[in-house]
DNA sequence: TGCGTATATTCCTAGATAGTTGAATAGCGG
DNA sequence: CCGCTATTCAACTATCTAGGAATATACGCA
């Protein structure tokens, strides 16, 4: 692990901060079996073809998606497999935190 | 992995908010060592004492850190190991987006 | 009880960002 | 060249949040 300066602090924040959005963990997981065009996700995640582009730019910046221009269509891609591990990583933890807030909604003086 | 539903969407993406933020990076980094007080906290970032309580508050919500009361201190110390994990996972990715940015200020039509 | 300390909470402001809308760009077919 | 399509870009609004200041709460001590 990188001794955590200042700057790589920035850094990761930046990259946590790409995934860090439900929209764009719907186009990460759209994009899981394969490539896919700006349109076809718009379709498939129910938003709009502009602010999808606008998202898949955020994963482009932090090289967790490449493109492909063929014609006038893009095609996007999963780059980074590690965004599935970081997910799981974080799926992990979500049973957990369920659990916990059960935990927190039960009268606690006992 | 989890099947992707909006509700687990935004469950993930609440977690990776949590960690989106270069201040509760430097929290979860100084309590790599142990237990430390919000004042002890405060200074070592270099942030104001209500400030690190809140951001403390987020990383305690998402089950990222533990706290014990003991008088008028608060002791928080890191309850998921894994969040270290997803840090490595995201520093390896890091060095290779830096590539990638080199790569990018080049000119590309050789 | 009253004081000092440590933490949590509330209110406020400035900056960031998601989403929409409309325009601009680029390729394809006529 | 002209329309058509897919994508990107720019402007705008609404929402969110980091940070600071002030206040509230809780604890220890005399």
């Amino acid at each position: 692990m990188i001794e955590l300066t200042d700057a790589s602090a920035d850094l990761i924040s930046d990259r946590f901060r790409a995934l860090a959005e439900p929209m764009r963990l719907r186009l990460l997981h759209n994009l899981r079996k394969g490539e896919l065009s700006v349109g076809e996700l718009a379709e498939r995640v129910g938003a709009g073809q502009a602010n999808v582009s606008k998202h898949l730019q955020v994963l482009f910046q932090q090289g967790f998606v490449e493109r492909r221009k063929a014609g006038t269509t893009t095609w996007y891609r999963v780059a980074d497999p590690a965004v599935f591990e970081l997910c799981s990583l974080v799926c992990g933890g979500i049973e957990d935190e369920l659990d916990r807030r059960r935990q927190l909604l039960r009268p606690r003086r006992g």
